[in-house]
DNA sequence: AGGCAATCTAGTCACTGTCAAGATGCTGGG
DNA sequence: CCCAGCATCTTGACAGTGACTAGATTGCCT
């Protein structure tokens, strides 16, 4: 019943996936529903099960979806100020990866294709920021806590009103500009 | 029955809100169950209920208890440096609050106690800002988002391999002394 | 053609939030 | 002093949820 075809929905886990998404982006990781989604989907409410275990499980697999899709939005820049930029459109272009991949509290702790994801990811950020200031860890806690909280101030709406219409990158760019004007090696350009 | 007392418990909303706090501290706001919070305390199923009204009225006066908080630890520093650093030291001293606080989708969007203790804070925070770069917007936007990213990746626990034993308040110093070195006015120092 | 594993269904259980109706104890006005 | 009213708490019920089990269906591989 439902789609059409009774059993073998096809592609059960990316539908779901998708309907993860979705409800994440609206309603935030809370609210997921593993019935729900199986309603969306138009299978039985256990249907989900067999692709992700769990919730944690589908979550998981959503942060580590995450971790690459950020890993490609990042690039290959060395600019560090495209960098922060980058790293502030993905958030919000894709807001429900984001937000999941900061909740560790939602996730299967130790999955190891998280793991691997996510070190691949932060590997890439620390190479991009290294030789920009004295301390390498330092340069890399700096740069990444001014992204990430713009970022996560952004998407839970703290940013509305100073930001008073402007665009979200723009500002950003605005604001490193601000900040790193006189440190140890200025940011070279690079084409973008 | 349990405590003693049968009825009228002497302080539930008061037990229930601390016990909470705890659940948030290691479980994070998702794990909440008001009928978990109901057994710690000793009470029926639906006692708390009728303090909070629902799961959005007890985190919602979590939210506004921490935002009367952190204005309390922000204090009356001038120093920029120092008002970081005690946003961090928040964050870190009431996780449950600090989380609590940037959850938006968890609380009552539009609860008036709510609304003004965090314009209040919020107003704290951008005159404190005010007059160290050009434009009091952006500057305000980028110590916020230097301190939160800070202080939400520091939660997450994003920042241990980095910061690889050292105290976190120490780092965020050594970091903003890092970024700030050349912007507009330097911060001017107060005994702290 | 036949079996096997992947995929999905159906049923169940303990748990949760929320609501309604009733019980209990405190408090202040006569 | 006492009793009416009120805040507080209990009890019971209902729908929705995640997780587990056993079984049905289907595509694939040899």
């Amino acid at each position: 019943m439902t789609t059409g075809r009774a059993y073998h929905h096809g592609d059960l886990r990316r539908t779901v996936l998708t309907a993860a998404l979705d409800v994440i982006t609206t309603e935030g990781p809370a609210a997921l529903s593993l019935r729900d989604l199986a309603r969306r989907a138009g299978v039985s409410h256990a249907a989900p099960a067999h692709h992700f275990g769990d919730r944690a499980g589908l979550l998981t697999a959503i942060a580590t979806e995450g971790y690459g899709l950020l890993a490609a939005a990042l690039g290959e820049t060395g600019d560090l100020r495209d960098l922060g930029v980058r790293y502030v459109r993905f958030a919000t272009s894709h807001p429900a990866h984001f937000q999941t991949m900061f909740r560790p509290e939602l996730l299967r702790p130790d999955a190891p294709e998280l793991l691997a994801a996510r070190e691949r990811t932060r590997s890439r950020l620390r190479t991009a920021v290294e030789g920009y200031g004295e301390d390498p860890a330092i340069g890399f806690m700096a740069a990444w806590s001014l992204a990430h909280g713009f970022a996560t101030l952004l998407l839970s709406r703290n940013l509305d009103d100073p930001l008073d219409g402007r665009d979200p990158e723009e500002a950003f760019r605005a604001l490193t500009g601000e900040m790193f004007r006189a440190t140890g090696s200025p940011p070279r350009r690079t084409g973008r």
